[in-house]
Order: C-alpha cells, then structure tokens, then sequence
DNA sequence: TTTTAAACGAGACGGTACGTCGCGTCTTTAT
DNA sequence: ATAAAGACGCGACGTACCGTCTCGTTTAAAA
C-alpha cells in the first residue's frame, strides 16, 4: 500500500457526513444547504467542494458510512430459514420499519431526490448501493430456487423488483401507509402466483 | 356553473404553464426557477405566486393541463382486448415510450421530484394524478376477474403496484435501461405465478 | 423634468452611504468590506450592487454627499478679504483641521485608496470633486491677479499645485507631520519667490 | 560579520520579489494575493509569511533591490551642471518618463497604495525610500544656495516638496497628463517666484 | 562525513468576503 | 383594478485568498 498523498482529515470528513444526516433529517433535502453542513460541522466550505462535487454526493458517502460501517462489503446477506416468503416477509418488514423511523427515513430520502436530479450521482448509487444490495438479495432467492422453492426458470432480477419496488415507490410517493400488513401481502400475492386458472 | 370571480388571465396562465413545462425540460427541476420561469412567461413574478404556492405546483398544473387537457376527468380506460397480457404490456409499452421521450421524462422527472419534497404536493399528486390512473388501471384487472383470467381473490392493488412499481422505480432511478423486453417478461413473471412446485 | 425611472430607494441609499463612512472611519479602507456595509446599513448586498460598481464608488457619493450637500454646485468659493497670502493660509489651516480630524481624514484617505486603483473611478473624481475644487481655487487667484496681488502671467494652475499637492501629498504619505507652521511657511515660501537675486 | 543564523534561500527571496513585481505589474495591487505571487514564484505561501508580514512588504522590499541595487546606499546624487532650473527640469523629466513607463508605473503605484493603508509599512518606506531621495534633492538645492542661486533664507524641505509633490501628485490621482511641457512649467513657475509686485 | 534542525514546496484547514442568483414581498407605472 | 416590471431584505451559491498548520524533502551548518 502506497502511503497517502493527500493530507485529508478524517475527523473533517467525519464532522461533515454527521452534520449532513443530522440537517438533512431536520429540515429536509430543499432547505439544507451546504453552507449549513459547513457551519453545523465546524468546518470551512471549502473543505466540502474539496472532497464533494455536490450536496448529494456527500449524503450518499454518508448513507454508505452509516450503512456499510467500513471496508469489509456487506458480509452478511438476507436471512435464511429454510422459508422464502418468512424470509421476504421478515426483511420487508425490517424495511418498513426503517422508512417509518425518522432518523432513516429523512436523509434517505434527501438521498433518493438528490439521485433523481443528478444523473451521474445515480450512476454511483447504483453501483455503490442498489448493486450490491439486490445481489444480495438475488443471492437468497437463488438458494430458494436450489431449494426447489422457486421455479429454476424465473428471472431473479424481475423478482427482485416486483418484490421491493412496489414498497419503495408507496414510500417515495407516500401513495399509501407502509405497514407489516402491506408487505405481508404484497409478498404473499407476488410468490403465490396470479393467473387463473392456474396454467 | 358560477360565473368565475377572479379575474384571472387564462393567456397569463397558459403561458405560466408552458415556460414551466420549456424550461424544467431544458436545466431540469433544481436549476429552475420561478424568476425564470415569469421572465420566460413574460409575466411578473407576482402573477406566479398569486396562483400557485410553489414550483412544483406549477408543474403539477402544468402535467395536469398537458395530459388529462381539461376539466373532464380522463374518460377512456385502459384497453380491453380481451388478452390480459397483450393488454398491460401494451400499457407498460406506452409508458416506456413516454418515459424515453425527454420531452415527456424531463417533466415528469421534475414533477416527481417535487413531490418527494413536499408532503402536501404530493397529497394532491396522489388524488389528482395517482389515483385516478390508478382506478383505471383496477377497472382493467377487474374486467379480467370477471372475465375469469385473474383469480377473483387476489388484491387488485397489489397486482397494479406489482406490475407498476418496478418500471416507475427503474425510470426514477434510473437502475436499468426502460425496454419493451424489460416490461413484457416483467408482465409475464408477474402474472405467471412463481412459487414452484405450485401450491 | 421627465418622471423618474427607477423607484430608487433613498432610505436604502442613505443608509448605505452612511454606513460606508462609518465603517471605512473606523477599520479602514481595506478591512471594510461590501458585505459589512450592507449589513450595518441594514440592506441587501444586491442593492449596493444594483446602483455602484465598487466600494470605491460608494465612497465618492458618500463623499460628495456629505461635503456639497445636494443639489446646487458649491456656492461658496474661497475667502476674499483682499489679502492672498492670509486667505490662502487659512484655506490651508482649514484643510489641516479637517485632515486632522479622524472623522473626515479616515473616510478621505480611504476614497483615496480607491482612486489610486480605480482609473475609471479617478476619471469621476475628478471630474465631480478635483475639478470644481480647483476651479474655486484658481477663482480666487485669478481675483489676486485682477487686485495686482499675483503676477498676470503666471499659470494659475501651476501655482494651485504647488500651494495644495505639498500638503495632500504629506497627509497621503505620512511624511511628516501637518501643522500650521507647515502650511503657513509653505504658502510664504511659494509666494514670495525663490531665485535670489531675483529676476 | 557574524555567520548567518538563519539559511535562508536567496533563490527564493529573489524568485519572489521578482514574481510579485511582475504580478502587481499584470494585474495591479488589489487584484494580487500572496498565493499568486507564492504559486508564480514557485514558492511556498509559508516562505513568504515567514519572511515579510504584508503584500506591501515584499513590493517595498522588490522596489529597494530594483532600484538600489544593493546595500550602498545610493551614492550618486542629483546631476550638478551649474545651472539650478536646468538640473530641476532634467530630473523631474526622467521622472516623468519613469512615471509614464508602465514597468515601473504599476508596482510603484502599488507600492503607494500599500503604504497608503499601513501606516507602519509608511514608516518604513518614509525611513528607506522617501528622506535618502529627499536627502539628495536637498543637497542639490544646498549647493546651488552655496553657488548663490538661491535665497539662503529659503527653507529647502518645502522647495523640494513645492517642486516634487505637484508630480507625485498628478501621477497618483492621474489629475493630468505627465509631460515633460508641465514639468518644466512648474519649475520655471516655482523658482521664479510668483508675488507681484516682487517686494 | 555524518547528523540534525531549519527552511523549503506543497497544500489542507477554518474562515471571510466576493459578486451572482433566486427567494418571496412590496411598490410603482401603465394600462 | 390588475398586471408587468422590478427594487427590496435576505440567504445561499461556488470561488478566491486569508493566515495557520502539518506534511515529507532538501540543504547547509555543526558535530
């Protein structure tokens, strides 16, 4: 390992991923600016624009340092009991409960605007964040399918999707109430099969 | 009908809307402003904020105006062949085709993220846009029911988000490329049952 | 007189003609700064922006503001008691009571300093503060030629210079200190003639 | 002559002085920043602070080197023919054409807008720059009161301020144009002497 | 010759101010 | 009476420099 070029500080870094979360869940993604982050971290403008492209990006290194903790990509995958749709349920319902808890619910959703207007913010949220979460979740339903739960034939990502999307959209929009009875159902309409009769 | 009591000026208004619609197209939803937005309009900016409360509200109007066309709420269903399946991958046809049109997504992508900003736009984007797609889109699935092609005990809410969510969310996110091949095998997972061995 | 134009706000530009004074009194010409004269004045930056292109320019007004008054050219011209090297003397005792008052001296050297940067900003001052000063100063002489007091040929600006850029140019420099004695012992020099033996 | 205590790199106090002469002359002395001259230096910000305290500082300082040369303090004085107005006039044109020559012009302006605004660095430059050259202009008039051409009553110091300041100051607020016509006019005026009748 | 302490280049840091843009309100002018 | 025009107080933008503070790296004196 090389040594460090740069002289970056890591207790500025710090400073600044902690006072934008903190802002961010008080008076949202519009009314936080970057000036207020600086102030809050005790930290000069600059050393943002220093590190940072743009409000948006410093949220997403946050989410990542809050979420993923360090280095080590997330290690442990979705849970595994044997039962797909208690195990879908089971994480839909861990997922309910975060976008309920104002602490998440708020800077994740500075996150998400700030993604839908900046094209190449999304870019890497997809890579650093959607990836590697939907190949987790990929990976559990592939054992499902070794499981000979799930039809070997079916398209994993379409799954994924038709399983997560539905919630993620009723939370953005705020379309509807986001509960344990939503999810529950969702996933037991979606894994059940819906033609009729059935083929 | 009352004759209307304030004296508005439908010119003043139509060209409020356009601009609106202009320029979210060309600098996107953030780099918009409602000074532009008057100066483009020719129109004071008081005119703006004497009839909406806000940005996104213009766009919500404006949406509204371009897309429903007037007051009759949108009279004609979604379309009933008879083939269920033909049927929504028509739709979600249709709508990749809008969402691929910048002159459509642009728009619309504002609009969106407005909505995400602001609790009570999207209180109104939800009884003056959502629901009302989405109430045609229940009457489509219902018609199958009572066809006999759709098991009448499924939730008809859960299949319309099923079906609809994972296109709306890949577009926002913009996590994948909207195509005719991603929306048709979406349509045939979705509504070919997964579980395996069934039941 | 044609309609004013522009509703120009005279609250706002007294205050911030005031402001600047003061604060250029009292932390100089380079510690002042826009952003601290818009907040003393209780102003906007944009509307010290909006009407003068500098710092330097608002010190001028200021200037011109506070030493003509208004409207009417300077009426006054210099004292005429028929005796010209009296009234030149006090004309420059007055000069060293004002350079000497830090209330007058701060904001004098401080439009100064900004006319020693600002070519475009000499040119003005010139024009609206040298120039009529200088015509007030070569009446007077002019008076002494017709009284048989100064020589008919000599160059009356010429001689205006020599009387008063000794004193500007000692206040400006801090080359020594201004008192009476020196201008009284300037005016007698210059006046009474160098070469020896004469002519 | 004990040994130097410190080691402090000629190159760079040259490289220094050299890039803030050279910058103050592109761009003036406002619009210069100790990191400019540090960047076109090749130089540290930290060698500069370490050795001048203001941007004043190092022009006084470049001003010295270039135009002393070194440590002997300037041995020639004022040309000496014999002929008092003709010897004033030969001065005061080269100064004209000093003045008028923008290589010198613009870091010596710069030079007397940051004497201007410091009053210590005025000290400075009064002690270093301002008495060795008043010196000589004294020694010249000495002479010629010596030789009989001038009054030995008269008070040399505001000769050479009669004769000087009106340059100076015409230059620095820029009231005229520098010409050798107006030079000579004023010496002819100043050493003529101006009260008529002549006593 | 080797050591060693300073001065060095580089540049990150907490800040201040820049000059601009846009906010939402308010006032004036001209239909 | 209503609308365009736009000035106003305000706040944030993203940039430029301030002067201070580490960082390794010369480099020249002392050992």
């Amino acid at each position: 390992m090389p040594p460090r070029i740069t002289r970056r500080s890591d207790a500025a870094r710090t400073a600044i991923l902690t006072a934008a979360v903190e802002l961010v869940g008080e008076v949202g993604y519009g009314k936080s600016s970057i000036e207020a982050i600086a102030a809050r971290a005790g930290v000069g403008k600059q050393t943002i624009y220093r590190w940072w492209p743009s409000k948006g990006s410093v949220l997403l290194d946050a989410y990542l340092d809050a979420n993923v903790g360090g280095e080590p990509e997330d290690p442990q995958g979705l849970p595994n009991t044997g039962d797909l749709v208690a195990d879908i349920k089971a994480v839909l319902r861990a997922t309910v409960d975060e976008l309920n808890d104002p602490r998440f619910e708020r800077p994740l959703r500075a996150l998400t605007v700030a993604v839908l207007e900046d094209e190449s913010l999304a870019a890497e949220y997809s890579r650093r964040l959607d990836e590697p979460t939907r190949r987790l979740k990929k990976e559990r339903l592939c054992a499902a399918q070794r499981q000979g739960q799930l039809s070997p034939e079916v398209d994993l990502d379409a799954v994924v999707d038709t399983l997560f999307a539905p919630v993620a959209q009723r939370w953005l929009l705020r379309s509807g109430p986001l509960t344990y009875e939503y999810t529950d159902h969702l996933v037991e309409t979606v894994l059940t099969g819906l033609l009729w009769p059935r083929s």
